[in-house]
RNA sequence: GCCGAGAUAGCUCAGCUGGUAGAGCGAAGGACUGAAAAUCCUUGCGUCCCCGGUUCAAUUCCGGGUCUCGGCA
């Protein structure tokens, strides 16, 4: 019997510490990592991204940060494919995939697959110009069993859904039951860091103020310069920011937007992980230093 | 000091002519399969500033008090 090769997810809200843990703990085990996050993957976004420090960067191989420009559509599925890919060189090498960030869907997406139905951005584009009780309608008709899981408001995924039917002919509640991820493919752990709400957001803000000290404006105004995709536009302290730079409020209310829209964040990725019964928990302590929090996680590893 | 306005949910405020109150924001919880740092759902008993009066009944009317804001001095 064959041991199944190992892969190690460290997930979290924002600002709870996951990069300098991630960095430590991957010295520790010769692991590399694999970003896992919707938006650092774009490399003309810096400081709005938060991305690992330079100096971890430097010490530790990291996949998945700056890989598409700002100007190109991004999504799950071709997240997925590039990590998936990303993981059997990792192992080829005979080095330790894992796996860090606070996207809950993009980890969700490696853990347990997607199914196969391409976007269609024709038929959406249709679709977003219909009207909306005339598209739900549609939806209970063509897809009960979907209609029943997706709330009347919820355009996002009425047209997603439609759009697959539209274009496929299969309901996308019979496609979503077939797929695969790493989940039982490799040997998967999933560790998640977390923090006092109290504390997190105190965080959250001192990262901001952080953000705005290190040049986030002058790099907005970049950012905003280019002809941005629709999933690169959409990073915290953009829309915010423009505010500013269009002279409809001042900086401070930007700073207040930024941290308000950040700690729904937070609030959001904790209900995607904590539902997540895979996940170990780790309760940081407020002085925690990385090093320590990292041999913490090589005991859990040890323990299975 | 005088005149005026106001004091209602954590915040900003609604509450026709009396029957013990409701929105937005925030906050908390939840959903989530190719836009996901997105999108969406749920949750509001609070001394209606205090004291007294009128009334079957006062947040709502009357009197007094306290505080806040604006104007005049």
């Amino acid at each position: 019997m064959t041991a199944r090769l190992p892969v190690i997810f460290i997930v979290g809200p924002t600002a709870v510490g996951k990069s300098a843990v991630a960095a430590a703990l991957a010295e520790k085990i010769n692991a590399e990592i694999i970003s896992c996050d919707a938006m650092q993957v774009y490399r003309e976004a810096g400081i709005v991204s938060d991305k690992p420090a330079p100096l971890l960067r430097a010490r530790v191989a990291h996949h998945l940060i700056d890989v598409v420009s700002v100007k190109e559509e991004f999504s799950v599925a071709r997240y997925r494919a590039l990590a998936a890919a990303a993981v059997a060189d990792i192992h080829a090498r005979g080095k330790v995939p894992l796996i860090t960030g606070g996207s809950g869907m993009y980890m969700m997406v490696l853990l347990d697959g997607i199914f196969e139905g391409a976007a269609d951005p024709v038929v959406r584009a249709a679709l977003e110009t219909e009207d909306p009780a005339a598209r739900y309608a549609e939806l209970m008709r063509v897809d009960p069993a979907a209609a029943a899981m997706i709330k009347p408001g919820d355009t996002r995924r009425i047209v997603r859904a439609l759009e697959v039917f539209r274009s496929t002919g299969v309901p996308i509640s019979v496609q979503q039951k077939t797929r695969a991820g790493f989940w039982g493919q490799y040997d998967v752990r999933v560790f998640g860091l977390e923090r006092p709400r109290a504390e997190l957001y105190r965080r959250v803000e001192a990262r901001v103020e952080d953000m705005f000290r290190a040049g986030l404006v002058a790099e907005v105004r970049f950012l905003l310069s280019l002809p941005l995709s629709s999933t690169g536009a959409r990073i915290i302290g953009l829309p915010e920011i423009k505010g500013v730079l269009d002279g409809s409020y001042d900086v401070d209310r930007a700073k207040y937007l930024i941290k308000l829209h950040t700690r729904h964040y937070v609030k959001r990725q904790m209900t995607w992980f904590r539902k997540d019964k895979r996940v170990a928990w780790l309760m940081l302590g407020p002085q925690e230093a990385p090093g320590v929090t990292a041999d913490r996680l090589v005991e859990k590893l040890k323990g299975s």
